[in-house]
DNA sequence: GTCTATAACCGGATAGAC
DNA sequence: GTCTATCCGGTTATAGAC
């Protein structure tokens, strides 16, 4: 097949993506070079910089935007009236949204140390945009006497470190699939917190 | 001061592993050179081949000997009678164990990927050991009737994460100290899983 | 046991041809 | 838009002097 020419930057840019997100999940941001992402898309090294300004961005990039569809799609899931079915939206959401994107996932748990400082600041604000909204459930389902007194914020990183777990063992070739492994962890949240 | 001289091998040798252990830590295991090991230790990075056979034993040691330790003190405290008892020893020597090593946790769950395959699998089967320590205990208390039934493995595996969270967000200057988070997340672990 | 020096290699990033 | 070639600095690991 001849090589294709002329411009391809609608379809090039995000493949270099997919193809970063990939690697960095599989090894490692500091593992990753910049000539194995362009191997993989079928590039030369020196062509991934018309795509982004360095290996920083691509990292950078790729976290902030997984962060902002996560916070946006949590937000439509928990839009419920009772803080027990909010509690239970977000369960839910963050279970299905992290298994149909588990690389990215993995990435913006992991990686945070690779960032730079004003990356890192940004970053860090949109997960901490997330661990609020959970927060804002827990102490409404207090306030309504449906939950039981405990402090709103340990309890919501508890509760997310709960969830956030799941990508360190599940596999899609494992025992249980999804679902059942849904109703597991929603038991096991409901019970906990519930009065 | 005149540079020391002679033999000083069982001083130097856990110097250089717990500069390893720190910057492994701090950094990351891909980010740290043999030559931020040395610089830290004070010594050029070519004699820390006198103390170790490469990167990759000093990180695979370290993450080793941890797991060990961990295993071996987590059976002193959950030698109680009840299954409850023993949750309850389970989750509270975590919690201190993970406090009183927040490096070496760390290390063993963030740099699982750079262990090469035969290291992988040994690691990962010390981890095993300890997860399946958790899930014998759930299910001696799923048959005595002291806990819900639920699947043991995949219980096990949403406590751990639930626990191994802590690391992520803990900070020794927070607002609370380690004795209150402690006891937040007994309850919820306790509410969890009882019946 | 620790040093200096060096081998052999790989990293990110850029310049300029096409 | 992508290529080749290159810069320059970093990496692990080893050899041999002291």
């Amino acid at each position: 097949m001849a090589r294709k020419r002329g411009s391809h930057s609608d379809i090039t840019g995000p493949k270099v993506r997919e193809a970063a997100l990939r690697l960095f999940a599989r090894s490692g941001y500091a593992a990753v070079s910049m000539r194995q992402i362009a191997a993989e898309v079928g590039l030369q090294a020196g062509a991934l910089y018309s795509y982004t300004a360095d290996k920083q961005s691509l990292l950078f990039d790729l976290m902030r935007e997984h962060l902002d569809d996560l916070n946006s799609s949590v937000d439509a899931e928990t839009g419920q009236d009772t803080p027990i079915d909010q509690l239970e939206g977000f369960v839910r959401h963050h279970i299905r949204f992290h298994k149909s994107r588990a690389a990215a996932v993995f990435i913006a748990y992991m990686e945070l140390r690779n960032l730079e400082p004003d990356n890192f600041a940004t970053i860090e604000g949109l997960r901490r945009d997330y661990e609020r909204r959970l927060e804002a459930i827990l102490r409404r389902g207090q306030e309504s006497g449906d939950f039981r007194p405990a402090d709103p914020r340990v309890t919501a990183m508890a509760l997310i470190g709960l969830l956030a777990g799941l990508t360190q063992w599940y596999r899609e070739t494992g025992r249980l699939g999804i679902d059942e492994i849904e109703e597991i962890y929603w038991d096991l949240v409901r019970h906990a917190v519930r009065v």
